[in-house]
Formats: C-alpha cells, structure tokens, sequence
DNA sequence: GAGCACTGC
C-alpha cells in the first residue's frame, strides 16, 4: 500500500521560509534589513492566530507575561525595529509564524512613543483574530480589555477615549473609511496578513494611501503605514507603497519534510486514503492528521470510508477518531477538533481550507495535502462566476504545509509531483480580480473618490469587470453622471449606508413602498448569512418532513421568512433549532443583522411597516429590486435568464426544485455542474416591467403572453 | 432533473 502513492526520499525545509530562496528574495535595489535571526523552540506566547473556535486565556503571572514577550525572537530587533518605523512614511514587514509580530509591533511603536498622538490600528481578515489579539495584547499590557487596548468588529466595539492600540477587521476600516476618507482617528495603520489579500485589504491599500497623501498635502497629522505580510514575496508591497523599504523578521517554525509522488495521481480521494492509512499503520497514535480536501460532500464521503476502514486493520494498530471539518458543519462538531483523542485513537481531520488560515489545530504532525480546493472564479465575459475544483497556488500548498509544524517538526505529503507543483501558480488571484465589484465601486463613491474607474489599487481588475459593477449600480438608480463624473444619487448615498450587497440594500430602500419593511428586513438578513438550513446528508428523509411545515409554495425568500417567523413566535431556542434542523449559530446571527439593518432604516427615518399575512407586496418588492436576475420558463420546460438567455436551472436546495413557475427572481446564480439559480422567488412577470420598463422593453415576451 | 470553498460589513 504505502508504494502506490509513491513517495521518493523527504525533503526538509522551513515552511514560513516558504518557496526554495529565502535570503535570495529580498528585492534588489531596495533597502532591506535582516533583523533577526534568533532560533529555538520553547514555550511563551506570540502565536499569532489563536484556534478561533478556543478563546486564549490571560496568564495568571504578569511577570510571566513580560517574560514571555522578552523570549519572544522580534524583542531583541525591537530597538532597530523603533529605529527604522520611526522615520519612515510607509514600511512592509515581513515576518514568520510566530515571530510575535502582530501582537509586539503596536505595543513597541507606542511604547516607543511613535503615533501616540492618536490610534495606532492593526487590521485583520477575521473577527476572532482581531478579538483573540486584543485580549492578548490588553493581558501584555495589565490593562482591562477596552481602555488602552481595544478591538472593534460587527456587532461589537469593546474600544473607549482611551483606546491607543485598536485591533479591527479589515472590512470595519473600510467602513469607517465612508465616514472619513482621511481617517483622521489613527496616526499609524497596520495591514496585518496582507499576504491573503482579502478584498478588503485590498482596497483599503488605497485607500490608505490616498488617505496618507492627502494628510500630507493638507499638513494634517501623518498617517504611518505599515504592511505585514507572512510571505517573502513582497515586490508589490514595496513597490505599491513607493519604493517602502522591506524588514525582515525570523520567527521560530519547526522544520517540515516534504514528500511528492513519483507519479501524477489521477484519483486524489484515493491517493489521500491510501496515504492517510500508510500514515496511520506506521506512526504513533499520538501524531495526528490533518487531509485537505475540497468540499462537504467529499468530506463526508472521505470520512465514512476511513471509518469502515478503520474497523477493519490488524490488531495492534491504533484506534481511528475521524472528524470532518468545513465551515457549515454546526459549531458543536468542530469544536471535537480541538478536544484531545481519547487514549490509544489518532485523530484524523478531513478538513477544507478552513484549516488553512481560519482554523488552527494544534498537534498536527502530518498533513496530506492533495493540491485541489474549490474556490470562485470570475469570468468577465459572462459575467458569472464559477465555483469549481482548481489546483491550488504554491503559496496555498505551502500554507497548508506549514500547518504540521507548528508545535514540533512535521511532514507534508503532497498528493503531486514536484514536476506538477512546480506549475503550480505562484500566488492565488487576489480576490479583488475574482468577485463582483458592485459593492466595492458604491463603497469608494461614497468616500468621494475622485475617479473610480481609474482608482489605484494594487492589483487592478480588468476594466471590464469594472464597468459591469458600474452598470449594476445604474441600473439599481444609484450613479449619476454629474460634470463629467460618475457621483452617487441621494439612493445611492443611501445603499451604501447598509452593509450589505447593493441589491439588497436597494430591496430595503424600496420595501416602504409595499408597506413590508419588516419582512423585508427578515428576508434581507436571512440571504445576507450562510443558511440556516442545516441539510445532513444522512438524514434526507427526516430533513423533509419536518421542514414541509415551513414551505411556501411562493419560493425560498417566503420558506425562509416563515422558518424565522415560527422561531421567533415559539420564542425559538437552540432545541427548536435542532429539531427542526435550523442552523442556530446562523439564526441567532440573522437576528444580530436584522437589529443593525432595522437601526440603519431608523436612522434614516424610513417607516417601518408589516404586511402582515399579504405575501404579493414582499414578493413586488423583491420582484422591483432584483429585476436583473430573473429567469423564465421555455417551451421545452427549461430556463433560461430573461436578459441573457442564459439557461439555468433550479437549484434542488430551492422548495421550487420540482415546480415550474412561468417567471421567478433569484438572488444568487451558482455555476457548478450546470448553471444554478438560488434562492428563489415566483413573480408575476408584469411586475418585472413596471419595475424597470427600459430595461424590459425587449427582452420581456415569452412570459408576458 | 439532483447539490452548496472561505471570509466580512
């Protein structure tokens, strides 16, 4: 068994010194320092990323506390560090695992008394970072969580007057942003794992860099900005930010060998079984196993296989804890990850890329990784995106990697030749070239950005890809053409208060007018978060009874509500939620959202108004905000989009999958083996023209007779 | 006729 994978001799490497050079990247022709090279294992804090589903707990010795951060490698450069960051506009930092950087570098630069004049901020991609690093940092500093040190995410500020040191997500900078493009609150801002390049890291580079030139020019406060990233390859960074000088920082990583293939393997499901159990015949219990796999289904499927398997080997051999691990498995079943195996069973974690940056398990020692992840691409041409199964890029191989040696030395086995892995890309596509702009385009509007179209982001999106955001927006009445210049109309302005995509904003704004704001905004929220339906393969059978009590013969926008509505009326808990096989991490974010959309229309003075049991007037108001996703049904019994003829199918999550409505409006088209419309909604196709008679003057026929 | 990577405001 172990052969046919075929595994030549291991290679050794240090995986945040990531692909072969490491010294050899530093970019010629730029001031590059080596801060650091101190080595070692040993304990103390500074890991970065904390498990996010296992909150860090303070040390109960502050003495400890401060010992910790001396031990830490970063804290004999912190002098050179201060030095260096003091005289400089923009500086890119580049630092390894564990070099303690995220949590040092804010308290150095206000210890170091650089930027106290106001907020120093450090940026992050997820919410539980940003908490987890905060409380990390206030326990360095023997402050109360919110005074000196603070972080701000949705739904929660836990900042004050006092707050110098503010840890926040990337999105919720952007979102201040709006309010002030200069960001006048912070004299220092730290974009923290640039290296992911989430779209909202993305804009705010330029954000930020706007803001810090006109400051500038204006002789305001300076505005510092400093790019961490995990990876050596920081050309752009520096580049971006004129020419920023690149400091380098060694972290403490435990060596990890490498295994390829000798052979391609056409069959990776089988090729990471074999692999998983050559692993397990031959290593101690006590090594647990991490797989990367692309999605729910083949996890599943992955899982019960090893399962049955494992009921199977010769005595002698250790007993086998298989968990799956993907982002819509309820809370209770990834947080088994973190608990210990049960004396004498390996863990074995089937997981997707959530294990990747999100999630971090702590005593893995081998990872099978098969080089294959599902993720979006976006076609310009049609417009759509696709969600498909795609080789990953080197950096996602070497991050995933990474993930055996976070606590002692580990090994990788890559599911692919080095010839294969060598053609791999070298970066994944930033997200900002692979999603739809139409959001990002109203966010930069509404900071007043002087052309958006020629707006100076790092990695530019295809113009293209640019202007059919643009056309979104027109055709939901946002944009105006005013002297020359694209500019928001008063409902645009108003969209872009929302957090949300501009069409649902767009469905709120007009909910007054059908007297169905409070249903609307149930309906938004609920299509704003992952669902709440909870569908365990397993348990089809059981799944659909109970929810036929919840169908709405009007589609999943009117299933949806009365699912919401019923657990709210029978004061809804978490037992209602697993009987009914309701998603309660999910519900109880829905009612988090609706609060904050609900605030956001009071602000505005919009009547807040219920239909009560007319379900027409929600269904002409969705039909009047999502009139560009409409599909109808053909003669051959088929579906094809109204304005492009594309055809479509009905996806079987919709309650419509076995109906064939004359018109309906969908929220989402998903292409994966076919072209899927989501979340579904039957209109009455006369509606569809009074909503947006231009639009529909050609294009509306089959339905109309 | 049969299926949904991951974040975030």
């Amino acid at each position: 068994m172990p052969e046919e994978a075929g595994f030549p001799p291991a290679k050794k490497f240090r995986p945040s010194a990531g692909p072969p050079s490491r010294a050899g990247s530093c970019p010629p022709g730029r001031r590059a320092v080596m801060l650091l090279a101190a080595g070692g294992g040993g304990g103390g804090g500074g890991r970065r990323q904390q498990p996010s589903l296992a909150q860090p707990s303070a040390s109960p010795y502050p003495e400890a506390v401060e010992q910790q951060r001396r031990n830490l490698p970063i804290f004999q450069a912190r002098g050179q560090l201060l030095a260096q960051l003091r005289n400089l506009d923009s500086a890119v930092l580049i630092g390894e695992t564990g070099s303690g950087k995220t949590t040092q570098i804010p308290q150095y630069l206000y210890e170091g008394g650089i930027g106290r004049q106001a907020i120093i901020a450090v940026t992050q991609p997820r919410r539980v970072a940003a908490i987890s690093l905060a409380t990390r940092v206030s326990d360095e500093k023997r402050t109360e969580l919110g005074k000196l040190v603070g972080y701000t995410v949705r739904f929660d500020d836990v900042t004050s007057d006092d707050t110098k040191i503010k840890f926040l997500t990337d999105g919720m900078l952007l979102r201040e942003a709006i309010l002030d493009s200069l960001l006048r609150k912070y004299s220092c801002i730290i974009l923290d794992e640039a290296h992911e390049r989430t779209i909202h890291t993305d804009v705010l580079f330029g954000v930020v860099k706007a803001a810090q030139k006109r400051r500038k020019e204006l002789g305001k406060l300076p505005l510092k900005v400093i790019v961490m990233s995990a990876t050596m390859d920081v050309d752009l960074f520096s580049q971006y930010f004129n020419g920023a000088p690149v400091l380098y920082l060694e972290g403490r990583q435990h060596p990890i060998q490498i295994f390829y293939t000798k052979q391609p393997q056409h069959d990776y499901l089988h090729a990471a079984l074999v692999s998983v159990f050559q692993i397990h015949q031959e290593a101690p219990s006590s090594h647990d196993i991490l797989v990367f796999l692309t999605g729910q289904e083949e996890i599943e499927a992955m899982s019960k296989t090893c399962r049955d398997i494992a009921k199977h080997l010769p005595d002698g051999c250790p007993s086998m804890l298989v968990l799956p691990l993907y982002a819509s498995l309820p809370y209770a079943q990834q947080l088994r990850v973190f608990q210990g195996a049960p004396k004498g069973y390996r863990k074995v974690i089937i997981s997707t890329n959530i294990a990747e940056t999100s999630i971090t398990i702590t005593g893995i020692k081998y990872v099978v990784d098969t080089g294959m992840v599902k993720a979006k691409k976006y076609n310009p041409d049609s417009g759509l995106e696709v969600l498909a199964v795609q080789r990953v890029s080197k950096t996602q191989a070497w991050q995933r990697t990474g993930r055996a040696g976070r606590e002692d030395s580990g090994i990788c086995y890559r599911l692919y030749t080095e010839d294969e892995f060598e053609k791999f890309e070298k970066m994944t596509v930033p997200e900002i070239q692979r999603c739809n702009l139409a959001s990002v385009m109203l966010q930069l509007l509404a900071m007043k950005v002087p052309n958006v179209l020629t707006f100076d982001f790092m990695s530019k999106p295809s113009p293209d890809h640019i202007q059919a955001a643009i056309a979104q927006l027109e055709l939901l009445g946002a944009l105006e053409h005013r002297d020359g210049q694209l500019t928001l109309t008063p409902m645009g302005r108003k969209m872009a208060a929302f957090p949300l995509e501009p069409k649902f904003a767009k469905t709120i704004l007009l909910s007054p007018k059908f007297h169905c704001t409070e249903e609307i905004l149930t309906i938004v929220a609920l299509l704003s978060v992952d669902s709440i339906l909870y569908n365990p393969p397993s348990r089809r059978d059981e799944v659909q009874s109970v929810r036929k009590k919840f169908v709405s013969s009007e589609g999943d926008h009117l299933t949806l509500l009365n699912v919401y509505r019923t657990f709210k009326n029978t004061g809804g808990n978490k037992e209602w939620c697993k009987e009914n096989f309701v998603n309660s991490k999910n519900m109880m974010l829905v009612a988090e959202v609706r609060a904050q959309l609900r605030d956001i229309c009071i602000k505005m003075s919009m009547p807040i108004l219920s239909s009560r049991g007319d379900t027409e007037n929600i269904r002409r108001c969705l039909a009047h905000s999502l009139f560009m996703s409409t599909a109808e049904l053909q003669p051959d019994g088929s579906y094809a989009t109204t304005d492009t003829h594309q055809p479509v199918a009905i996806h079987p999550s919709s309650v419509l999958f076995h109906c064939k409505p004359a018109c309906v409006v969908y929220t989402e088209l998903l292409f994966t083996n076919k072209c899927y419309m989501r979340d579904l909604c039957v209109v009455d196709a006369e509606w569809l023209y009074e909503a947006a008679p231009d639009f529909f003057r050609k294009k509306l026929r089959t339905a109309r007779n």
